[in-house]
DNA sequence: TATGAATGAGTCTTCATTCAT
DNA sequence: AATGAATGAAGACTCATTCAT
């Protein structure tokens, strides 16, 4: 009685994924507590019922949708990590790109963003999800940036702090746009900032 | 019906206050929608009758709780601001003070701190109250600047970023402690980006 | 404590009747259960403690409300016997009169006359307070056609009945406008009934 | 959130209805006032949760019952009507007729009875259904008697002065017995004037 | 597996009444 | 006598979770 079952065929977990994903993206729009579990299974197409067999409870929702989607949804500047190599030369280009994108994806899941982030205060797991989302995404650049020939003089921490920046930069543009802030020079303060801290590892025969 | 009543007597000032600050402090700790009115009377030691007779709902306190500690809960490095004056020759010190105590404060305030953050994402109203406290900070530090000599060039950008990095590194502290940071080259770090940011305001005949 | 005390002095006595004036027209106004205590309180321009020494509670504001103002609002017809005397001669044209008083006093309390009937199912004094008065206004008008020389063959069932249907045909044009009836015939049906009605009990040589 | 459902199985449909006839039946007996969502669901064998899932409040129980059952109490001389035709022969009769069932019937449901009427001056709606049931029962009469060969001369008002002329004798009767009223006199009366009322719609070639 | 009706503890809120002043 | 702040029981309604089918 109670238990959770994991569903094996494939059809099944197609269903349990689909739960996943319409019901996080729906506590992500509407907020987690405006959303009832009714909600969430008439938004999957499924029965009330169907959800206690493949989650303990509403909240396992929704942190298994945060373990599959927080990442794209915290990180979005992963997509220019994957898909260009950073170098000396493209380092500044590469970071413009980086926070454009981070903008894009912030503006594309605003109100997800904010769940998470509201989430991850409220919940234990939640955080720790997010918190390993950010060192995840800290080692790639790390790793990257290692393998392109820069020092590692305290990289760990420098790349840290120029994510979070990003970040930072991002919720500014993204979040608060009705201050009467220059947007453009607050974007150049922030990469001039970013290549001021990365400039000692920056290795000069590569 | 159900007016709500603005206590006049000082008692029954000192009595709303309480309610403010107990319910307020309940709900910070446990998180808001894990207290009930019940809870909060019983904290504050008054009947739930009259919390309804100076708030219109169980929100409100919340609400006034926010407009009255926000600013200390989120922004403690305040308290340096208001001590003593930042000039060339002490800004470095300054800048390691507010990093202290805002990690001091934000220590203090842990749970209080990631309530704010988590109702900002839920209410518009609590947005609105920490977008003002942020607006709030920084003018009165963009004021002490110019003040004390440093040129207006893009201050009110620069310092928004200061501010918004003392925060990001409290975080960290505060929040991140597990992780295998060596925190104390990633203070200096943030220092050095702070005066490296505020280099060009710093006006050589003063 | 909790004794009930009957004012004696002039003021307080005064005060007493504002209470149930104002408080007996706002319950018939906003209906009894959307009217409090305090609605009453503020209404009489008194305290809301000072009611509880001149009424066990607030039905019996109601109560003593009905006592004092249920005859005008049940019986407006009444003003016609009070003023006018009833004859042979005159009878079809007093009760013309009659129906015309009712009308204008029905509209006039609308409400008031609403409340009271609502109430009267709810509560058994009020009911007996409505009884009582029907039967002073019967016997009212028995005796005054006793007095004119109408003969006294079951003129008490008569006149009640003659009361009812004035009331029958006024809370008819009062409260169902909107049906597709002729109103003149059916007020002329009425007449014609109740003088049908009362013809045996007309003496001749009087 | 919070949608009504409409049930559609024959099994919910029962227990729907079976709310709707305890839980009116309830609050018609003590009191709308007086009867709390706990008490209908304790009457109908449910829990309190099943009756938001088929009811949007309280007071839609109520307005289903009146809808339900408001003419069988409000007009029980419907029974004779639905059973006999009425004709000039025995048209005093039927009157007789009606005029017992609907003080049966009044008895039967002298709470009921009572409960909407009080509601009916508090509820808009139920004003309304008591106003289309009467609409209704006028209309029914109307026809019988005119496809029984009763001229059309102001047959609809006379007849609805001919069914509150019994209403009014039947609530005379069922309420008020405690006067010293002879009721068999008044219930001749009332005979009298209706046949009276009515006369000349008799066609004497039918 | 799947359904969705059913549960009932828990929530916010109101208001007649009391009581300290 | 008078005030009006305070009480707290009671009410309407919600929703995560269970269970009969």
């Amino acid at each position: 009685m109670g238990e959770i079952r994991q569903p094996i065929k494939k059809h099944s977990i197609a269903k349990k994924n689909k739960i996943i994903k319409d019901g996080f993206k729906l506590m992500c729009d509407k907020g987690y507590h405006n959303v009832s579990s009714v909600d969430i299974a008439r938004e999957a197409g499924v029965s009330t019922g169907i959800i206690y067999q493949y989650f303990k409870d509403k909240r396992s929702i929704f942190i298994e949708g945060a373990h599959l989607y927080a990442s794209k949804i915290m990180f979005p500047m992963l997509n220019v990590l994957e898909k260009e190599k950073i170098s000396n030369d493209n380092l500044k280009e590469m970071i413009g790109k980086m926070i454009e994108e981070s903008i894009k994806g912030h503006k594309r899941n605003k109100k997800a963003h904010g769940e998470l982030l509201s989430m991850s205060q409220l919940d234990e797991e939640v955080a720790k999800i997010l918190k390993n989302n950010e060192i995840m995404v800290t080692n790639k650049v790390v790793n990257i940036l290692s393998a392109n020939g820069f020092s590692n003089d305290n990289l760990k921490e420098k790349v840290h702090l120029t994510i979070n920046m990003i970040d930072l930069l991002t919720h500014e543009i993204v979040y608060h746009k009705h201050s009467n802030f220059d947007y453009s020079v607050m974007t150049s303060n922030v990469i001039d900032l970013i290549m001021h801290l990365l400039s000692r590892n920056i290795l000069s025969n590569n």
